[in-house]
DNA sequence: CGCCGAGTTGAACTGAATCAAGAAACGTGG
DNA sequence: CCACGTTTCTTGATTCAGTTCAACTCGGCG
């Protein structure tokens, strides 16, 4: 489980046991395709790191199906809100492609702060850049065209590229004939 | 500036220890309308809480100016990602309506998480409740009509009706003219 | 007063949604 | 490993919410 070490240190320079009190809290899992991680009703005491495969957190927006979040390989996801408030939530995290996940259990986690002050820090900057990447986020579904969005989007990480056209839909706010059309437009010309 | 006090313990129980090394860190401004708290490119070192009067952040996109928040009576305000990543914003702090502000520094602020559990704590729990409603905002431009947008935003909280309409559209992310017609037909059938 | 920015109203335009129908890909059972 | 049914994706025609551009009104302030 050292890749989530590894992530972690990106952010947070860790004391050996800084390290060994975090993996404590964690534990691995294989999930197939389709398994949820996470159902509805459910309250998350769980933050997931992907090590291979692809997640995506959703819900259901007026019966239909709402992607909310993807989490690719290297990527953490959780349903924010109910791991911060401790309230049922109504999304639910599925796996798109079997993998491995490591889970970290919250609460211990949580308890880790007062006396490992580096993993409080290292909370916190998680926190203020999931934060910030969602600022980011709706400043772009604000003032982007879906074209612009779905660009960026593939820019930034090309993988989520293989996730299913209907996901990347709902995820960029665009009904799935729009995308299709947003692709067909960009094989025609690619600049 | 008992008031700041008052708006923290809402969320985290402060001893008199805490309170005291609290408003160490604060001032008071009085602010005229029109007065920017903070300018473009500076870098955020500054959290206000609005003791009385409306304020706003914005920014320009394409050269048109573009509200992306209102603080009201009662409300925090910063630039955020410039206070959390310490580089300089493209953003600004205006003051709608004259009023005053009490100022935290937030380098004094933060060097006190240290000392006072409580105060780091109290900062966790506001950084989680803006990000939730972040996130709750991201929805709801993703899936609301202008109209619900707006419909929305005066149920929440109807001071910001006074705000001028061309602020309430950018932030709304709508253009005057649509707004306008909004609120006309809102005047025809309000049900 | 008269000006100027803010708000309103109208008409034409456009990006994306909706509805509908067909094509391709996918997986499951024989 | 193929055949069939289901789901996913594409393509077309139409509609609609919201934009753009332009002209006009109103209220406040010098």
């Amino acid at each position: 489980m050292q890749e989530i070490i590894i992530y972690f240190e990106q952010f947070q320079r860790l004391t050996d046991a800084d390290k060994k009190a975090i993996l404590a809290t964690c534990s691995l899992r294989n999930v197939d395709k389709r398994e949820l991680l996470e159902d509805f009703g459910s309250t998350s005491k769980i933050l997931y790191f992907i090590k291979s495969g692809t997640a995506r957190t959703f819900y259901y927006k007026d019966g239909t199906d709402v992607t909310e979040y993807f989490a690719l390989e290297g990527d953490l996801v959780t349903r924010v809100k109910s791991m911060l408030t401790q309230e049922p939530s109504l999304k639910a995290i599925e796996m798109i492609e079997e993998g491995e996940v490591i889970m970290i259990n919250t609460l211990s986690f949580f308890d880790l702060f007062d006396a490992f002050p580096n993993i409080e820090r290292l909370y916190r900057i998680l926190l203020q850049n999931a934060y910030i990447e969602t600022v980011d986020r709706l400043e772009s579904i604000q003032f982007k065209s879906a074209r612009e969005r779905y660009e960026a989007l593939i820019n930034e990480d090309d993988l989520i590229q293989k996730v299913p056209l209907k996901y990347l839909a709902s995820y960029l706010g665009i009904t799935p004939e729009s995308l299709s059309r947003i692709r067909a437009s960009l094989q025609k010309k690619p600049f």
